[in-house]
Parts: C-alpha cells; structure tokens; sequence
DNA sequence: AACAACTCCGTAGTATTTCCGTAGTTAAAA
DNA sequence: TTTTAACTACGGAAATACTACGGAGTTGTT
C-alpha cells in the first residue's frame, strides 16, 4: 500500500517530530502544522497511515503515535581490544561493544579496536584512537587494513608488490614491514575512526 | 505506552538528578522542582513511569527511584556546517543531524562541524573529518576551540597570555593567529572526532 | 456516468492526564 | 521508644487529548 504525498508529509513530519523531541507530538500539533481547522483530518490521516503499517497508534493515549519503522542511525559492534598489542585479535574474550554512526558501516561484518602507538600518526590516526574495521581477508594498494604477521596484530598500509607484500606505517621514524605473501593474514580494512578527547 | 510531555519531563529530571547525585531525588524534591502543591501530583508521575516501565520503584524505600535506562548510546547533534570555511556558524539554516557515541558527550549543548582544511593535521584532525564540539564560551590553554575572529569560524588550539590571545594551528608551516581579547569569541571546545574513510 | 479513494470539516462523546487534599504506613534518626 | 521524614493510598475535579461519525468536495479509474 503506497502513501500519497500528503501522508508521506503527515509520516515524515511525526517522525522528526519524534527525532527531535523523544515523544510523539499530540494531534492538535500536527493540526496546527498543517493548518487543518479540524482533528477530524488529522484522524483521517493516522486512521490511514495506521492501517498501511506506517504508524502505531497506542489508542487513546495522548503522544501515543510512533512511527512503525524507527530509523537505525547507530549500531553497536563489538570491540575486540588493542591492536599492535601483539595479542590476536581472536585471543580477546571480554568484548565490549561500541556504538558507531550507521554512516560508516557498509555491508559486511565491523569490529572496533583501540590504535595502541604511533605508527600511523601521519595519516592523523593517534594513540588511543578507536579504528571502526570491516572484516575482510583481501585489500587493495594503499588502503589501510589490520594484518596478522608473526602472530601480531598491526594497523598499517598495505602495498602487493610482485614477489612480496609491504606494509607501511604513516610514520617517518619507522620503516615497512616487508614479508612473503604467505606470512601476512588479512583481518579487516580501516573504514572509519573515532576519538575522544 | 507512550509518555506526555510532562511525565517525559519527570522522567528526565529525575534521570538527570541520578546522574548527577549519584542518588534518586526525594519525592519532596521532584514536587518542589515542579512547584506541585501535593505530593499526590509526584505519586501520579511515579505511577505512570512505573507501570510504563520507564522507572524503577523500590517500594517504601527513601530515595528509591531508579530510571530504567534504556541505554541512550547515542544521540543525535546537529550538523552546522563546515569550519574555517569563512561562514559564521550561525548562518547555517540547514541543519543535517549526525549521531555520536554518548561516551563523547557530557553535560551541555553539542554539535558537530566539519573540518575545512590542514590547519590542525599535526594533532590528527584531517580535512573532512567531523569534530564534535561543545557549545561554551570559556577554554582553557592547550585546549582545541572553535573561534571566531573577524567573522571567520576556525579550529585552533588556544594559549591565553598577558596581553593577548594566541590560536595555534598544529601545522609547521602555518604560523599562530595572535589577537587580542576583544578580537576572538570561542563558541566551542573540541570533544570528539569521527572519520569515515 | 458511476465508483472508489482521498482530503477536509464540524460536533458530540469518551478517556486520559493532571493536580489537589487528606489520611495512613514505613523507615530512619534522636 | 518516640519523633520525624519520606513514601503510599485513595477520592475527586478540571483540563486536555483522543475517538466516532456524518457529510461534502475533489480526483482518478473503469
């Protein structure tokens, strides 16, 4: 069932309302909003927009309206621990989790980390950071991934080259990881980062 | 069930006590912070918190209230717009919404903006990043400020000396705006920072 | 043209919310 | 134990908010 651009206008504008406030506006708000000299339309449009699943009415409460689908803009992932810490990612039981804006988010599994060091101080991820990560066994040059090498977990820059693979940290004073193809496991891809100060 | 605008109110005051106290309020107290003639008119509140399942009442006991928190993680803060790009931030009508991490937020007005520029790249703030602020006047030296100067909103780290104010950029090839009192506003301090890649 | 769906109005009726006051019970303090 | 402070339990009254329902104009479809 379809909604007409008027009750889209009465949907979208209950769902702000909501947003905004926390509570749901009474009928008299919306009628006034729209300029109706009656409840009755107003009525006519939670009567519709009830019926099509848009809207639940919690009946003859006052604010009783809620729309049916409340927009997700934040979901939880779990953070699994530091990262150069040495410790596999795997070994970190007691995760934590972290809300995170859905904007970052794309398909595919998320997992958070706190940057421990300064290795990728260069491309402004600092010590104590939270790295948002995808979960992901592959990357393409010059993207920032989590790799696993010697049993280490590290945050760096990852280059395929043809006989070998090179990681590079954003920080002049260190120098690239370069090892086989054999020995680097990728764990995920950097796609969003989170500080507090 | 829903709550009306004035049990949301109850329901955040006494929120609000608990989080700042440490301890739920009296009932005397909620009925004083309303100017309720009766104690009846709190009982009515707790009643319908309760039942609504937003409150928790540890019957007969002193200051027994409990908000059942469903755990904001985290909330929506307006958008204004981007700094260092010249537009006073007042200007900005079109708010988008963004939603951050409760666990950067503290008490006070929040909003974000979107860094404009390399000015801050040595303390990890790059061009395109969102920084989160808090809305005060006040800051205090080292500390990362939204100011204002001559109509330009900017990003800055602040030192107050003797007989001026300095805004440092965190970049060796830019030089320190140094003005005085009257010349610069602060309209914010940096608390947050969210990066998408 | 006939029909259905949508939009809007107005009135009357019902339910809920809000607030008060008084009396009683429980828990902590003196 | 006595006293005091804090909480509970009604009942009632006014204000506010919601529901029901009938009707009328408009638009689009068959």
């Amino acid at each position: 069932m379809a909604l007409t651009k008027k009750q889209k206008e009465v949907l979208d504008f209950i769902t702000e309302y909501v947003r905004e406030h926390g509570i749901s506006p009474t009928q008299k708000e919306i009628q006034n909003h729209f300029g109706f000299k009656s409840l009755g339309s107003v009525q006519d449009y939670i009567k519709y927009l009830t019926n099509g699943g848009y809207l639940l009415n919690d009946s003859h409460s006052v604010r009783g309206l809620m729309p049916a689908t409340v927009q997700q803009h934040t979901e939880e992932i779990p953070l699994l621990g530091e990262i150069a810490a040495g410790i596999p990612i795997e070994a970190i039981e007691n995760s934590d989790f972290i809300s995170v804006p859905t904007h970052m988010l794309g398909k595919g599994q998320h997992y958070a980390l706190r940057v421990k060091g300064e290795s990728m101080i260069e491309e402004g991820i600092l010590n104590g950071d939270i790295a948002v990560i995808k979960h992901q066994t592959q990357a393409n040059n010059g993207q920032i991934v989590v790799a696993v090498i010697d049993n280490e977990t590290t945050l760096k820059k990852y280059f395929k080259k043809a006989r070998q693979i090179e990681l590079h940290p954003a920080n002049s004073t260190m120098t690239p990881i370069i090892v086989k193809d054999k020995e680097c496991e990728i764990r995920g891809l950097l796609v969003g980062l989170i500080r507090t100060y």
